[in-house]
DNA sequence: TTGTATGCGTTATCAA
DNA sequence: TTGATAACGCATACAA
């Protein structure tokens, strides 16, 4: 069933058909009506591949992200996708997992499967190593790239992201303001984001005139990203004679770690132990004490970076190239700030 | 850049260029090599469209989940994609939410995308009402319909999913050898895999010959599947006078709601009230006390649907429509099984 | 308002 | 082993 056939069964030209098919304005009411009935009562779709091969475009989005099974991108993804179908766009999703040379390869596979545009999720796209981004800036003279929770300057790269620096300056000044001076930072990620975390964190201490010291300062490999691993590591830190009375860490799942480290040895939260989290999801809701947590405003960040991509298709000259959304702080029971 | 422009580059014929591409046997070593070395040069790539619209397949399938920030759905997926791209085939991800009217859109919009498969994840696509399952049926005219976690028997429907039933009656027998009679069953899902748990709870009590109980078997509605809504619903149960010392919940987030309850109200977790949940998911391991759990095999049941899938186009005829794989308990400290 | 004719870039058939 | 050409199904410029 083609276009030929509606043809036929009509008595109109292809050509007509195709108007009726596309909405132009410019057929009689008859035919058009004529032609429609023709087209329900046969059940015809037209062929999305030669409309493509005509078109140049299948009106379809690339979507890379690491890991869609991380509750952060998974959400992500939801959103991105819910935006571009409301925008008559199809989300093709690749997990490109952490590794480099897979998300080169996942980038060169979305832009031969001629995508209109690619949306990079999440803050593990961007390297601190410049060259490693030259993927992304090639990419970009292709189709439009977006960045969720990244930065590239470069043209036809759009950055939608969320102030981390900023949030993580915040916690750690309340967690100061309020008398807790022997702070631990864990983190798990040294990409772009990352590091703004971390430097919201120092920047935090230098200005309060508290010193910087590295063995209060620990990564955590992705392996140890885990409930049990982050408690170990919590305990090691401490058997290795680390004082602490607040503990600020770079995802809620160390955070619950750090709880659980707490309850084994007695340590009463908030009292003698001050903790915050960072993505504010479901389990910072179902750990014990509920955890004080970073929101970074996933879905604001999401639903602008897919109106962003709109405008840049609509050729609007006044896109911005870079959006940063300010991140909230959701304090809950692991922590008590008398003073903000 | 087309396959004329290398063509032209090498004096050859868009035939044997089109050869070179899909590795067609029947061209010289040396024609091969110089072809390559233009395609190299020039950055080539061949336009998918195109090669759509002649072979009627751009290796795409369409994967619908309910919501992909679901971490049941989400880890599903990123299974799928990654198996699905080992085989060649990129994923047309639709998030289509709860609502019948927009799954069945959902459904023709890839339909009319031109897939080669549509894999539905979730037990909330199969209806009870079976006439709502229709366009389930009619998809499965046009192309192979993969269901994870659902069941439904027509021609070229596969099925591929996890004992749901026998689960619940593993669990809720141990409760009950373990000397817990005053079970409570929540639950959130009416879907075929929500009815079969449900089954299993109640024909656990019948073969132990307690009696079945309308107020201690309690459906939650959406908006209330969280913590904070469970927590208030066994809250209100228990005021209502309802006695329990074991309760089983079809989904993880609704346990911890219990475990709130129950540190609210000084029960004691296991002593006064076994605890389980079903998912074995990163929260059963945030709460406290960490929660037992049925683990439902997800990436063994996404994994087999790829590789029947990847079958089914094989025109593999010995294909089963139908898989049920087991699920295991993995107990933590909301329950003391002392018995199995 | 409608129809004719062409191009889009492949793959595949058939002939050489 | 290679080349010429039809076919795939649509959108659209141009003509009527």
């Amino acid at each position: 069933m083609n276009i030929y056939d509606i043809s036929k069964k009509t008595g109109v030209s292809i050509a007509t058909v195709s108007r009726v098919i596309n909405g132009s304005a410019s057929v009689s009411e008859k035919t058009r009506a004529k032609v429609l009935a023709a087209i329900e009562e046969s059940g015809y779709t037209p062929n999305v591949f030669a409309r493509g091969l005509g078109l140049n475009t299948m009106k379809t989005i690339g979507i890379m992200c690491a890991d869609s099974s991380d509750p952060y991108l998974a959400r992500a993804v939801y959103y991105i996708e819910q935006d571009l179908r409301k925008n008559n766009y199809d989300s093709l999703l690749l997990c490109t997992g952490y590794d480099h040379d897979v998300k080169v390869k996942c980038m060169d596979q979305l832009l031969s499967k001629r995508v209109d545009a690619v949306i990079l999720v999440g803050s593990n796209y961007v390297e601190f190593n410049d060259e490693m981004n030259d993927y992304i800036r090639n990419a970009a003279a292709t189709v439009p790239v977006m960045l969720v929770n990244g930065v590239l300057n470069a043209p036809n790269i759009y950055s939608t992201l969320c102030d981390d620096r900023a949030a993580i300056y915040e916690v750690t000044t309340s967690f100061i303001n309020n008398g807790r001076k022997k702070l631990v930072y864990l983190y798990n990620s040294r990409s772009y984001s990352g590091m703004k975390k971390l430097g919201g964190f120092t920047d935090a201490l230098k200005d309060a005139g508290i010193p910087i010291k590295k063995d209060r300062i620990v990564f955590i490999d992705s392996h140890n990203v885990s409930v049990q691993g982050a408690k170990k590591i919590v305990s090691d830190l401490a058997k290795k004679g680390v004082k602490f009375d607040g503990i600020i860490a770079a995802d809620d799942i160390i955070s619950v770690g750090v709880l659980k480290y707490a309850k084994e040895s007695g340590l009463s939260i908030p009292d003698d132990l001050f903790v915050a989290g960072y993505n504010n999801f479901d389990i910072s809701e179902c750990c014990e004490p509920e955890l004080t947590s970073v929101d970074n405003k996933l879905e604001v960040l999401c639903r602008h970076c897919v109106s962003t991509l709109m405008s840049v298709f609509a050729e609007d000259k006044s896109v911005p190239k870079r959006t940063v959304f300010s991140a909230e702080i959701v304090e809950r029971a692991t922590t008590d700030f008398k003073i903000k």
